[in-house]
DNA sequence: CGATTTAATTAAACCGATTGCATAAACTCT
DNA sequence: AGAGTTTATGCAATCGGTTTAATTAAATCG
């Protein structure tokens, strides 16, 4: 246990110099003079050295800290975009701290406290988009955030990574079309939550929309909404499938959703793709392994320029302000077929 | 941008105290008067005010931080470890700093420059097992520290929470064995890794063991070790089960290889179970959506544990170090069943 | 060679909280 | 009522760095 920190002081009296001149010969400050520099280094090397953090960090100012705030962050595609900015910021000097959200009001509390010039550096934001009465309170905030997978219209000075999900659902759909189907259903997440998550809603617009543009009817029992998970999408599908006129295909919102779906169909007997064409959203492992008809997004990417965009941010706070919006591709695999 | 931050020194001015009456106040000290108290509160939420971390880090000499070192966190089973461990310490006053270790030399420098004092209040190392020339550093260590996963004889003097792979390894053999298999394959990672991972080890170890139990000859065709992964394990299923004489039954060290014997099943127009056994190890989620037979391990617990055991020796320092056995289920579903 | 610039270093203030010690006020007891 | 406690607060030192201004020594110049 015990063991004396050693300090910046001890270091000086070893090297016979002022605690001021160790600070600068460690920070490679030009003002010292080179054998002096190595005599320190020197001691530094020998007695293993290391600044405390809390120290320097209260006097420059800087926490050399950045943290993420990610809701649910054992969904596989929250995971993915998490892998990326921890990979990302590995490489740098910045240490990440990881808040959680698993309930609305710890949300609230993050957004609160967290960006905080004390406490952190930059904030990123994982698939929260803002609400209007949080938008001062970001917009105050004394350090940059980036959000991913997030975004407000009134927040332009907020560097935002999004998709297009109206386009993505619509694409999705307008495939599903394609390939002659006309009774569509769609799983996805309550459009209305306390997280604000809003990647479901508009992946249901755009559902809606290719609807309308090739002049098939919506149809309110084609659509299910359920708290996002496996289970829950199992049965919503449940409920779908088992109409007297059941759908042809269903897109799910989530390729976790879309597994849901596969298992009601499993359970009821019916076949993929014959009987029912599935799609899923985001391409994560499973999508692969089960062979899942999906729309792929750059959620690593998203991460890992998230990460980018605030470390430039942070070198240079005059950047302005980006909105990014990455590309999607459908990548289609076993599971979607025309309707038999 | 700009926001000047509000100091205890402002606080106390407003309130007409001196800033270490607001200190004692905000800490609840019991040496302030009830009413000052609640002036003093009063202004506090008007304002705002959340005390500078560095400054209360600096002075306290608590980090109020909590390290966590986990290779590869994107893999399953320690995702779900790892979610144990935010989840529990979401509740707790402690701020959690991931460091990911991807590459050796990453994890040397971890060991090295984490556990210190001025850093981190406690450390928890995720299924990395520390090798003997790390003994020393780790025992020095100024800080506590908790192996989840991971162990060493020599250390006992740290907390250690694990399983008993060699007891699981064998177990799920004899379970193999009592089908009426005896041409039975291993599929995991290399023994010999620079991470130091045993798990696989130790498994391997236990189906040994189970094999000479019951008489069965060991056939070194029938192990295969390749770095942790899908594809990789897909490859060496493939090279047994194109064998003149096939295993029966593949025992794969994890879930995620698991479904790499599986696809190489499929790839090679194998029946899984009548043409081939498959079991896996952890009972992640996608075993369960792929019907796998599995022995399952409680992932999530081990990382809960790990911080309550943490916590509880931050809270008392002269805890003595526990060493947890956490126990291990068969869990038998569709992949298995008698050679035909 | 004295005056002035330049380079290197030190001394001291500062960052923003916590806490031991001193002190003042209020209260208890005989 | 005066001595002794108890309670509440202020003062000032402290944590371990960084940084500005001051100082000294060496170098340059007219």
């Amino acid at each position: 246990m015990g063991k004396k920190a050693i300090t910046i002081r001890d270091i000086a009296r070893i090297a016979g110099v002022s605690p001021g001149t160790v600070s600068r010969a460690i920070n490679n400050s030009p003002l010292v003079n080179v054998e002096t520099r190595q005599r320190i280094m020197e001691v530094v090397k020998a007695f293993d050295y290391v600044p405390h953090l809390a120290a320097q960090r209260l006097s420059t100012g800087k926490t050399l800290t950045i943290a993420v705030i990610v809701p649910f962050f054992t969904t596989p595609s929250v995971m993915e975009r998490l892998n990326g900015v921890v990979s990302t910021l590995s490489k740098s000097k910045y240490d990440l701290v990881i808040h959680n959200i698993e309930e609305p009001e710890q949300r609230a509390d993050c957004f609160r406290t967290i960006p905080r010039q004390d406490r952190v550096d930059g904030v990123l934001v994982i698939s929260i988009s803002p609400t209007d009465d949080e938008v001062p309170l970001l917009a105050e905030a004394s350090v940059p955030i980036v959000l991913i997978d997030a975004h407000h219209a009134a927040l332009s000075m907020l560097h935002q990574i999004t998709v297009d999900d109206i386009a993505g659902g619509k694409a999705v759909t307008e495939y599903l079309i394609e390939l002659g189907h006309t009774k569509i259903g769609f799983v996805g997440d309550p459009a209305d939550n306390p997280f604000n998550f809003t990647s479901s809603r508009d992946r249901a617009l755009g559902y809606r929309r290719a609807l309308k543009a090739a002049g098939i009817p919506y149809r309110p029992e084609y659509y299910e909404e359920n708290p996002h998970g496996r289970q829950e999408a199992r049965e919503s599908a449940k409920k779908m499938l088992t109409l007297p006129e059941r759908p042809t295909a269903i897109f799910a919102s989530s390729d976790v959703q879309a597994v849901g779906v596969l298992e009601a169909a499993r359970e009821l007997g019916l076949r993929v793709p014959q009987d029912l064409s599935v799609v899923g959203y985001d391409d994560v492992e499973i999508a692969e392994i089960l062979g899942l008809t999906t729309m792929r997004q750059m959620l690593f990417e998203s991460g890992q320029r998230g990460v980018e965009l605030l470390l430039e941010t942070l070198e240079n706070p005059e950047t302005k302000p980006v909105h990014e919006v990455l590309p999607t591709e459908l990548v289609i695999r076993d599971t979607t077929g025309p309707p038999s």
